[in-house]
DNA sequence: ACTCCATTTCAAATTTTATTGAATCAATGT
DNA sequence: ACATTGATTCAATAAAATTTGAAATGGAGT
């Protein structure tokens, strides 16, 4: 049995397709805006969602995040954020190291200590 | 033999522990904004914290903010985002899931479609 | 009631991330 | 040169997130 509508989405638009039936405001919102093709274009180059995912995945922990706020107004060393932590120094380490790849922190060397403190980029992040 | 310095960070300081050797910067910054102490209380509450991280992880995947991106001038029903993404059902579905959970989007019935668009908190983050 | 379609849900397999403890490295003071 | 301390690196393990395909759900039309 034949149908009077073909599938929305099941398969690619073919060029003979009956006109894809869609909610009536999704259709008139999609036409004003230069139709399918045009959504395309608003989406970010991959590099620029790969480095995007890159930062927010360096935020989405709740024990960075506690870094950032710790150094928000001063640089602090290692050691000092870890008064405040109390984790193993190779796990702070880890998460320091996934915060200074992002560009969100980054560390000076000062005789014994490392002291790490907000870049611009994670300035903009942490108000 | 007796060393004439505690260790800055080895173990938690102690009441009879003689001043702690630090960078002269990160000292004077310390004692400036009120020492130790007054630290803490510039790190959001762990629920925040938490809440925060869920966001972040959210939008740290290429895929979720593609769909972020789609959906950012007009709400789509899944299957025109899916014009575009070119997944498999159930992993667009698990993608869209993690982004309602969080609260950047939100989806609408409408009759046999979902419509999804960015809520408030979407909007904010997606420019 | 039955079918069709858009979408979600579930469980298993896979991949990625995070944690742990030992080992290493570099700078400092003796 | 040696021992000490701050911090990182490495390899193994544990835990969490993602992917996959099959099955279920729910609305709409017949």
């Amino acid at each position: 049995m034949k149908r009077k509508t073909s599938s929305c989405c099941g398969t690619p638009a073919q060029a003979g397709d009956p006109a894809t039936e869609l909610p009536e405001q999704i259709q008139k919102d999609l036409d004003a805006m230069g139709g399918l093709e045009a959504l395309a274009g608003r989406i970010p180059s991959p590099d620029d969602l790969e480095e995007k995912s890159r930062v927010y995945h360096a935020l989405s922990d709740p024990l960075r995040l506690t870094i950032l706020y710790l150094i928000r107004d001063q640089p602090l060393c290692v050691c000092v954020i870890n008064r405040f932590m109390r984790l193993a120094g190779s796990k702070l380490s880890y998460h320091l190291n996934i915060l200074k790849e992002s560009g969100l922190i980054e560390g000076e060397y000062h005789g014994n200590w490392i002291i790490y403190s907000l870049t611009e980029t994670g300035q903009a992040f942490i108000r």
